[in-house]
DNA sequence: TCTGGGTACGTACTCACGGTATGTGAGCAC
DNA sequence: GTGCTCACATACCGTGAGTACGTACCCAGA
């Protein structure tokens, strides 16, 4: 309990909420005001989109006044890139933990697909990252966002499965096929969240991709290099 | 009411040279301000983005007035629709354009795959499309526009190629095909936009398509059936 | 214990921008 | 020429991002 002053002026109260009791956010949680900004905006933004959520409803909600949101960030925008980060981060984390112990590339790119297309469907993930993340940062920061966290994780997978056979792909190509998937789940990600049946959806996904695997693992067979591959002793 | 039976027509006087200086936008062109307006709007979105664009640098470019814009348009967002329609169907025409007269499946689809990439570098398409779409129609109706555009291409195409051989896909397996290819292409034709060597990159993608296309083949002729395929008599 | 400076806010304001309400001249219809 | 409508123009309003500045609290050092 902190040191109580002899009288707290300016308490935003709640209405008609008699258990709650008048102290101030900042007496209750001083040290983490920053974060309640974050937790409020978070759930504004991905209920309302960047535009409609007003900061003062996100103050309102934080239980604080625009000059603390001023001290913490420099302003909206700074705002949604810490909320941005945040799912970002929380989302390539699940990922990461779908792929951990998993030793096959087959097992492991299965694994990764399928976490993937869990969060997708996440609405905060697709509202702030997917719907408003292109917009409101940018595309240059978008991307490098991306590729700091969730492309990271399908250019591992992509990585393993096509050096697993007998080829080592040039990393550029490498890069390519990459963003291919990464795109290629993606779109299937947002069609399954967005679909009648999305289990069923997840689904027939699930089964074309592992078709297009399939594919990649029959040429190898057949001996047919990867574009751009240097052939390696096996 | 009585139907009109005549149509209003503002007739440009113009009695003698002109002045580019001093007639009002009206009298030169009173019937098409609604094209000059959206003309004006997309570059701006395009240059600026959707919130930086304000309607009164629209107006002013126009060379009109926020009533003239509020009456042909019931705000900023049905103006970003008109020029996303615009945008978006110049873009379905031009790679309709490429596929006209290819009647090889495979020849179709690399033309395809080529006029994509060339669509997804324009900055308008990049900009009011892929960057700021999502974020100002809303996902939804971001969708819907899109299927009945540049991703109903991408489906003709991926019918073709999936229906050539001796499979007879399921529909709802092929929409989850061309969406995957949808997808693939978008984010492909992205990072060619962005890469520092654009040419190379774009036939890094081209190959890797090829590639996975190949993968198609060969499993066809190795009787390996497409998921969700009802073999047929060959 | 006093004091000075820094931190973490709160309060009150400005300004730009989207949207609206209303005014107005030009051109038919009769 | 009178009345109506269309195609705008102008003036205004509300909202919301951002800013200037004040202030309570905390800690360090004298």
């Amino acid at each position: 309990m902190p040191p109580k002053p002899s009288v707290s002026k300016l308490v935003p109260k709640v209405p008609g909420m008699p258990g709650v009791t008048g102290a101030s956010r900042r007496q209750q949680y001083s040290a983490s005001t920053k974060r309640a900004l974050v937790d409020v905006a978070e759930e504004l933004f991905t209920d309302l989109g960047y535009a409609a959520a007003s900061l003062d409803s996100i103050v309102a909600g934080a239980r604080v006044t625009k000059g603390a949101l001023y001290h913490h960030f420099s302003g909206k925008q700074a705002l949604f890139e810490a909320v941005f980060e945040r799912v970002e981060a929380d989302a390539s984390r699940a990922i990461q933990k779908a792929l951990k112990g998993k030793k096959d590339p087959w097992e492991k790119a299965l694994a990764g697909l399928q976490a993937f297309l869990a969060v997708v469907q996440e609405p905060r993930y697709r509202r702030i990252v997917i719907q408003e993340g292109p917009s409101v940062l940018g595309y240059e920061r978008f991307r490098e966002q991306e590729e700091r966290s969730t492309f990271a994780n399908v250019l591992e997978i992509v990585r393993a499965v096509l050096n697993a056979g007998t080829w080592e792909l040039e990393e550029e190509m490498l890069q390519t096929f990459a963003r291919i998937f990464f795109g290629a789940m993606s779109s299937a990600g947002e069609s399954v969240s967005s679909a009648d049946d999305p289990i069923a959806a997840a689904e027939r996904v699930e089964t074309a991709i592992a078709f297009i695997l399939q594919g990649f693992q029959v040429l190898a067979a057949d001996g047919v290099p990867l574009p751009g591959a240097t052939p390696e002793a096996d």
